[in-house]
DNA sequence: CAGCATCCTATTGGATACTG
DNA sequence: CAGTATCCAATAGGATGCTG
């Protein structure tokens, strides 16, 4: 089966891979709403690097996910949108992250040292 | 906000490191439908080695996301199964899943080299 | 069967500095 | 502003061998 994620070398594994990582789940997340430029996404996504947003933003880009987009003038102004395609894996990542928000205080809290 | 994944350093940023890994989600799927022992889950989360397994199942412990149940008898059968708060962890992940197997060929198809 | 220990390599990712 | 380049530290993860 060419879907199944539980087998391996498999295009679902693959795309897994890419969407796995933290990063691309919250500038996926961060990019739903509506548009933004790279350096609003780096202050919304706390923590990244610019290092880990060019990969993360050129990966998406890659799986056709991102959009990029460059204005004219000085100094460049560069925004990143979700394709349509995008748009739905960012909505199959909200029920994650809405749980998430829910329960993160209640798994840490109880967490097992 | 407590709850705010796009804030470092919170519960939930937390969370999604621990959750956001491959093998946490195949892991955490493969155990939705039913419990499962040790050498069932590797072999249906296919490609996995031993070291990852473990680890990914203590992690999901910790997480009170997992329960590991040992039986009686020589030699020894241990079953995993998702708690409570797993199932709901499980549930939030089957549309991030589906979406894959659903759009996993037209990403790979596509994808700019 | 269900794992842990060890070794090793590959990838991730942060910090810093620099450029068009 | 929007990155890229480089270096380096930390982590992930595979292979193998061993144990209760």
């Amino acid at each position: 089966m060419l879907g199944d994620v539980f087998h391996k070398d498999c295009p679902a594994r693959e795309v897994l891979g890419h969407l796995a990582g933290r990063w691309a789940i919250l500038v996926l997340t961060a990019l739903l709403a509506h548009p933004r430029r790279y350096h609003e996404l780096r202050a919304v996504v706390a923590g990244i690097s610019d290092k880990s947003l060019s990969a993360t933003l050129r990966s998406l880009q890659q799986d056709g996910l991102v959009c990029r987009e460059v204005g004219e003038g000085q100094p460049p102004t560069v925004t990143y949108s979700v394709t349509h395609l995008g748009r739905g894996a960012a909505a199959a990542l909200t029920p994650l992250l809405d749980w998430i928000r829910a329960n993160a205080e209640e798994i840490t809290a109880r967490r097992t040292p």
